[in-house]
DNA sequence: TATGAATGAGCTTTCATTCAT
DNA sequence: TATGAATGAAAGCTCATTCAT
């Protein structure tokens, strides 16, 4: 399977899932979406209030059921949104190059851009999500599937290549990076922004490349890193 | 400052919290915290009343009031003994080595064999630690730090003895550890026990192992891994 | 300090407690009042349950606390209101008299018509308020303090003018009056309203001012007393 | 009807019902009624907990139920006793004198000693007793009704014998004093003992008795009441 | 569309009382 | 008798959601 069959569009009508809600007012849909994100990363899903939300948002608390189903759903469109944006992101990034490598590459500098970049995003993806998926029944992480299944395809493509070691499980690994990139987004969003950023890219990216590359030695590695971000 | 100081005893001692509090039953207190990790694990924190706790545990719901001060102070006690456990073995385990990579690997080892042999727990970790961590004011991760400290102390001393790369945030790289132990932790118990248990903590080990070292090669890492374990 | 400066309003702002509370119905807010005056003075304070108070309001549960931090404060509330009133009236009702012994009069009449006329006020201040006063941390009697120095002020007057005896301790004396009123009410509001609410009002003023008064004979204070109410 | 058949005893039979329950251990008895008295009067009878009193009275919770039925029968005995020993004492003061106002002012003595020099009891009377009388179906107020009787005869008799006012409602009366009597306790227990106690029984004794009397003088009323307590 | 007052289900926690020892 | 661990009913309060305006 090709990426083009896991696109993000495409993916969309196979999950037979309108991702695109009935927005009477963009603008306060994104109020909604961005008040939300503060205040669920600031006092957690469970202890947020919808009226906290809608405080933030400077509308009633009523208005916000016009535009969400219910509580859930707010977070789990906000997630689901987010990853939607890192797969289109790194879809579009990965027609540009063809080496494995380099994608795995390209896939943490976006991951870490989009959400290392945005402190409550960072924080809320490290405090809810596992959650969400787990007990939400509103979440399906459609995206975030989408996102896993390109990192996945990435590593898969790697080892058939030669370019990644054959011994390694892919879903194990995927894992490990997202828990990885995970960590890493929570130290750089706190770090506030600056040169901290790339050090922490290149950390990651030596690390994992060097490890995952078949029997690369350490100075490579380096330069290739240094390249990036 | 040496390992002792940091020992989990003195520990204790130093954050002045008796943490043997006064059980009645040990019997019952067993019973409430294993039924506590299942309803947790299975149902979410929040998603889960103190009654299915007692159903589960086969009390009645005031009893565990006898116990517990209250429902977060079930699962801060839950996750507080699981570090204490982890924390006590990693010690004894690490008198036994002085060479940085043997105790990196133990350390892994021993992690995995702790939360990633009980499913409850695995999960419970990966859904609601982070959670706890942040927002739950019973929950001082008294004993979590303690494991934490012990990371930080190996790759330090590994840093320092010329073992580990130079160029690495000691931080950074505990804060990775314990997202990539988390995920493999959450894939070991679901794959149920037996040979993959090995591989998880081989591929951990020589994937970090050989990103972490100066410059050893491929083959030197996967041959002390396969000793492992 | 002149009356004027217990003057309710001041006590007010002396206090810095808004007293008016942000009322979203007041039709509501009175029915909670008025149910929970029922339902208290009926069950007892503590054997009443909210729920009493939203049935016999016609309310939902929850609405209460749109109206009331809590259950105690629906009592404090209370209380705070009905004191006010009565002190309300007899500020402007002292306005209208100079003399110690028409103003004592006057203090009886208006707490037996404000208190005795209403069967559940009553009760409730019968049995629930010295528990109130003592126990109820939201209860800080504001209101009840205003009556009271207003009482005492009369009394003390009445001492400097030579009207009362001079060997009065007023507080005591206030206390007594207090402790007297309480039971008028009482037996007041039992037998229904009618003639015995003079009875009782006369009652209280022959003996009191009969015992008060400097060496005034029987005759006097007869006459004085039946031209009252 | 005379006073022998009101006697304490005589009511006993009458009201079918044994004061005396069966104690195992009067001193364990006598230990949870004064713990009682104490908690009760400091913390409100529903804010203490039974095992409140059991610390109190250094027992363990459960024993205080081979005592008492019940929380509230604690409190209904605590009540039943005290006003039975006001009762006899009373009874027998009242054997050694025939005049009214000397029954009269025999009665405020005994009520304030027994009742005003017990600051716990005295609290409790004044918070507990009407919320007791009205709620509690435990306590039929046996005692006190007797002690209510004595009172309303001496003035019944004393209107009868000309010594007191013609005009008087006995049961008025009566509540009056009871609500007085109650508030003097207060003061006298809270201004410890000496000398300020003769004060308010003077207090009481010269205002009722001026004001109850025929016609008397005050000077009268002065010298008798001085010659009291 | 927007509001925010009203709703009421549902939860944690307390504590009087019981009962096995 | 005495204990105190265990019980479980009961209720105050919260807050997501609705709906009349």
């Amino acid at each position: 399977m090709g990426l083009a069959a896991r696109s993000i569009e495409i993916a969309l009508v196979n999950n037979k899932r309108q991702f695109i809600k009935p927005r009477r007012s963009e603008r306060k849909y994104r109020a909604i979406i961005e008040a939300a994100k503060k205040v669920f990363s600031q006092k957690g899903f469970y202890n947020a209030r919808v009226s906290d939300i809608s405080d933030q948002a400077q509308i009633a608390s009523g208005t916000i059921y016009l535009y969400f189903k219910n509580k859930d759903d707010i977070l789990a469109t906000l997630f689901d949104e987010t990853f939607r944006r890192i797969g289109v992101e790194i879809e579009s990034s990965l027609n540009k190059c063809s080496d494995s490598r380099e994608k795995l590459s390209n896939f943490f500098s976006i991951y870490l851009n989009v959400v290392g970049s945005d402190k409550y995003l960072a924080e809320l993806i490290h405090v809810e999500m596992n959650q969400a998926t787990k007990f939400m029944p509103e979440y399906r992480e459609l995206y975030f599937q989408c996102v896993m299944d390109i990192l996945l395809d990435i590593i898969d493509q790697g080892i058939a290549d030669g370019v990644f070691r054959e011994d390694l499980d892919s879903k194990a690994v995927a894992g490990m990076i997202f828990g990885v990139l995970d960590q890493m987004c929570m130290l750089k969003s706190k770090n506030g922004r600056g040169q901290n950023t790339k050090g922490l890219a290149s950390l990651i990216e030596s690390i994992f490349l060097q490890g995952i590359e078949e029997s690369k030695g350490y100075a490579g590695a380096k330069q290739f890193t240094a390249s990036l971000l």
